[in-house]
DNA sequence: AAATTATGGTTTCATTTGAAACCAGTTGCA
DNA sequence: TGCAACTGGTTTCAAATGAAACCATAATTT
């Protein structure tokens, strides 16, 4: 019988991590897809506009931010327009690109979601020590430039 | 001016996560896709075969190893049947469940894609050091525990 | 400056996905 | 035994997604 030398699962990396990834996004957007009918992808958009507030971000920074394609954000920026929780105005120097601002109402969902998920955050990091906490930073950003982006 | 205490995006645990899992396993994807004609769903399901070989799996349990759910599998190995990658028998005790192991063909894929895979880790891994290396496992271990499953 | 090429963003269309309904078979229990 | 509840798996239908075509504006070339 031939040797096929299977891939521990357990113990691969992009398994382990896709799963563990997938966990968490899903516990987090579980909080709060009902109870602010707001999807993952809406939330993500919302997130990165927070976390660049004030620069007025273009669609494609926003895209560029969350890694998500353009296609997915320009359809999340319509719903959150139409909902009032951003405001999308032209780019004065160039009429293709928009500026987007969170509005009041979008800060509110902000607010309330951003609690929620550092909960979750430091859920997951409360079973660390300190040391591993430090470890696991040093060692995402050594990770994160290994793979190119999409 | 209120502060809203937006997420820092770069060091927040499940973002990070979620975009390098992505960038991995849509860089294995890419390796495998269009070469084998084969999704990245179909994949996990000949991953996890292989790797509890000789158990027979049901499908759900394979839903259960991938953390995919049981519709998204059932497609996959409608598939993986079909191109007889897969064969699939009924349970001598049950006849629910179904026993499900890979042919031939299906063991090609695996012995084909599973060094790709496992040279992505390498890759990945390569960037740490023995001592992230060990950390890493150990921190996973420890995550994974916190999050309930779907 | 006209013509070409590139860019930000949206729309279209075909495919993928997930929730719920469903079917067949099994288990629990009156 | 017979009936209710459950489980493994598939189907259905509506919603989410992605690739490619598209539109408008900008930048580049001639």
């Amino acid at each position: 019988m031939t040797d096929h030398a299977p891939l521990e699962l357990e113990h691969f990396l992009p398994y382990r991590l896709s799963i563990l990834s997938n966990r968490v996004s899903l516990a987090i957007a579980r909080a709060y897809q009902d109870r602010f009918d707001l999807s993952m992808t809406e939330w993500r958009v919302i997130a990165v506009l927070a976390r660049y507030d004030g620069h007025g971000l273009s669609a494609r920074e926003v895209a560029g931010h969350t890694e998500m394609d353009k296609v997915a954000v320009s359809r999340a920026l319509t719903r959150l327009v139409a909902a009032k929780r951003v405001a999308r105005r032209t780019h004065d120097g160039d009429k293709r690109r928009s500026v987007l601002r969170l509005t009041a109402a979008g800060w509110k969902i902000h607010d309330a979601v951003a609690p929620l998920a550092r909960a979750h955050e430091r859920k997951m990091l409360a079973t660390l020590s300190a040391e591993e906490r430090r470890a696991l930073q040093g060692i995402l950003d050594k990770l994160a430039p290994v793979v190119e982006r999409p």
